[in-house]
DNA sequence: ACGCTACT
DNA sequence: AGTAGCGTC
């Protein structure tokens, strides 16, 4: 679900063409979960070898940085690290709604509710350690670079981009926002055309909404994240004014005479002064073909072909013709 | 979601 | 060149 904040931000819409020579890093996370949730049959069925392993996401990583990079685009994954103890009714919750969501898609299927199957299915959709593990591995037959963030995927990518070593965080959630990601994307795709290519400007949201880093912070404390609930009828535009108006989180809460669980300061640490990796090192190689091969079509059954027509359009990342983009830009 | 083919 | 429809694993 992710932060609720649509209502006070704003976007602009792009075109995969902007981002011609610029470094991406992408949620991990976020991505894989698109796909294991969106690359399914109708009635639901995610693609799978003969085995019964699932390889949807194995499908959307191979397609779409292929194609990223055929367009020119560098781009880099951010894993998630252990996630923070205050998350864990987060993921309790959302636990329990794949739970329900598998019931109801067997429950659909059984009943021929094809559409209510599909739906259902892409609920239920949950991220193992396999999956996670299959995706790295086929990163690194790609010669993508990933980062291993040591908490929040999302707070790395952040501070690299900070940091000038990738030009955005591509997410569909606005957390970045509150990790200090300077421009966030949102929808991207290998295709462009189908839906739009959202540009998010951190310092633009903060101007039209008259606040600063910290005061954003503290509106997303009140409508709540992933580590804490939010108080009851407070949303974004609420939150804003009420940030705007009091100046705070602390006086906000006073003047609503509401409490929270936990303390509003813990929630600021963990966007405002979280740990990051800052040894990490980016370099984009050239694929393993031979293995690539191995694993997508002999053990997970795709078609040779498609695999090979996809890796060779990491060509644009070759060591040899990096160098000599160095030299003529 | 994405590739590929066919069609305008 | 842009898109609709079907298959992918």
């Amino acid at each position: 679900m992710g932060l609720k904040f649509r209502d006070i931000v704003s976007s602009h819409e792009i075109k995969l063409d902007e981002l011609k020579g610029k470094t991406v890093a992408l949620d991990a996370a976020n991505t894989i979960y698109q796909f294991l949730s969106s690359i399914r049959q109708m009635d639901g069925t995610p693609l799978m070898d003969s085995q019964g392993n699932v390889t949807s996401h194995l499908s959307g990583i191979l397609y779409r940085t292929s194609s990223l990079v055929e367009k020119g685009i560098k781009p880099i994954y951010v894993f998630d690290g252990k996630a923070h103890v205050l998350k864990k009714d987060t993921q309790d919750g959302r636990r329990q709604i794949r739970e329900e969501a598998e019931v109801q898609w067997k429950k659909a299927v059984d009943e021929g509710r094809i559409e209510d199957a599909r739906k259902f299915a892409m609920r239920s959709s949950r991220m193992t350690p396999d999956i996670i593990e299959g995706s790295k591995k086929l990163l690194d037959l790609m010669g993508i670079p990933y980062i291993q963030a040591i908490s929040e995927g999302e707070a790395q990518a952040s501070y690299m981009v900070e940091r000038g070593d990738a030009w955005c965080v591509a997410s569909q959630d606005y957390d970045c926002l509150l990790f200090g990601a300077s421009r966030m994307l949102k929808n991207i795709a290998a295709r462009g055309s189908k839906s739009r290519l959202e540009m998010i400007n951190l310092n633009e949201i903060l101007e039209m909404n008259g606040l600063t880093r910290e005061q954003l912070v503290d509106v997303a404390v009140l409508v709540g994240t992933d580590f804490n609930e939010g108080i009851k009828g407070v949303g974004a535009k609420k939150g804003r004014n009420l940030i705007k108006k009091h100046g705070d989180v602390f006086k906000a809460l006073k003047h609503l005479k509401a409490e929270m669980d936990i303390d509003p300061q813990e929630i600021r640490d963990i966007f405002l002064n979280h740990d990051f990796i800052e040894d990490y090192d980016i370099k984009w190689n050239k694929p393993d073909k031979e293995e690539a091969i191995k694993f997508l079509s002999d053990e997970h059954d795709f078609s040779a072909d498609r695999v090979v027509s996809a890796l060779d359009k990491l060509k644009k990342l070759n060591p040899a013709q990096k160098s000599l983009e160095q030299w003529f830009g």
